[in-house]
DNA sequence: GCAAGGCATGAATCTACAT
DNA sequence: GATGTAGATTCATGCCTTG
């Protein structure tokens, strides 16, 4: 398995991670398909007549409900395997997917340290005036089983960061991925639809896991998980399924600078 | 039914909704038992050496997963049958309980609107540095079924409350019930243990119901649903099983002032 | 060089009405 | 009922252009 370290495997998530050891992962972070199910063809447009462009990828297409569980339970099942029984396990989802999400995973007896709330301070507003503006995205953080003990969790270092005060679950109050920071291909537009700002993950990555551990991504994308890894000092694995991606995430690797 | 409204039913709500006709309900509100799980005996204490006394009541326990789904699924159920077509089904948990009961939901047919998170501004610190702080609760916000159509929400009030701008999900911030507000029983000590805050259930009734509606709550408890429905012109019905809380609600909807 | 203003854009489960 | 078309409508941020 050390031949993975540091390395993005090209291929389909459940399949690839049949490669990685047992017990042998500090930390999974996972954003996963959300299943969002968007009304085909129709298009919301700003007031400037400028169209919003959604979410609109093969890979978040499902059949059903039942055919997101079972690809949800199949992966999970072996993000269960492969983390460390003091390991722990962060999933990222919104109101379309996380629920499902969510009792899957106690379905198979992962225990839940909290639920956490990213508040975008940037986020697209609610342009019919039909509901609440979604300003949010949920994480779940959990260990392997409820038995689990001595995971890692960075407390007097968190509250420090937060002024002398706990860290508390609604603190994650960040950003949405742009600018500089946000890929974009060789016609200007973005390279990835739902790039996560690289400074959610190094929060996860701080909270939770300490220098030189082994971090584990099973929807890399266009690697994200990776830079926060390498900026912390931490080893780590990822899978993506989309060549362009990986592609993307070696180039953005290699070039990167500390600032 | 007439003879229901305004009337709390006490009972066993799967039993008890019975009484209540199809698509009648315009709006309910539910917060059902959480299944925290806590573990048996241990009490926590706060810095002073008093101690935090935690939710141990009978209507809490479950035997299983199974058990706390199979409850959940029958009282969801019953809400959707009495709901108005065009009627809205708000549910409130936590991270033990919500993922399950929004899983139940989607699979039963309702069709989320937002996921609103209220945000605690005096929840308990966390006491043992092992979790972030858990400052907030979930509420689910949705219709019967994806094609419902023609739901309440009172967009341009909600944005006028919120100083012009569009209310977001993350938006709702009150404390925790406690004061005048918070019932006490003859020993000073907290009637009910998880009494929800009149202006959250009031956020509700504003946000998702008009003057005359008819409002649900399958699980009442001290009235609270009760008392904020009638303090802004609804009408409603509530169910609770235990009959020192219907006694309660009642005292205190006979003498509560509107200020 | 700096300040002010223009402009692009974000995981989006849209609604109402006509045919 | 199902399908198709028109309609109404947003906020915060960061980068870039203009003055």
């Amino acid at each position: 398995m050390k031949e993975l370290i540091n390395t993005i495997i090209h291929g389909d998530c459940i399949q690839e991670m049949k490669k990685i050891s047992d017990n042998s992962i500090d930390l999974i972070f996972a954003d996963p398909p959300y299943y969002l199910q968007l009304p085909k063809g129709k298009r919301l447009k700003r007031a400037d007549g400028s169209e919003i462009i959604p979410v609109d990828d093969n890979w978040d297409k499902f059949k059903s409900y039942e055919d997101y569980d079972n690809f949800t339970k199949n992966w999970i099942v072996e993000c269960q395997r492969i983390l460390k029984p003091n390991g722990t396990f962060w999933v990222i989802g919104m109101y379309h997917n996380i629920f499902r999400v969510g009792k899957i995973m106690q379905d198979l007896g992962f225990w839940f340290l909290n639920d956490i709330i990213w508040i975008k301070i940037d986020a697209l507003p609610n342009l019919n005036g039909r509901r609440f503006t979604n300003n949010h995205e949920t994480l779940i953080w959990s260990v392997k089983d409820k038995n689990s003990k001595g995971y890692t969790f960075n407390y007097d270092f968190l509250k420090q960061m937060n002024g002398g005060k706990q860290m508390k679950d609604t603190d994650w109050i960040f950003g949405l991925c742009k600018g500089h920071e946000r890929l974009k291909d060789q016609n200007g537009i973005k390279a990835h639809p739902t790039q996560k700002p690289l400074k959610l993950i190094q929060q996860v990555l701080l909270s939770a896991s300490n220098k030189g551990d082994l971090i584990f991504d099973p929807f890399i994308g266009t690697g994200t998980t990776a830079v926060a890894a390498k900026i912390l000092g931490r080893n780590w694995i990822g899978i993506e399924k989309e060549k362009k991606y990986v592609d993307l995430a070696y180039k953005r690797l290699s070039t990167f600078l500390i600032k």
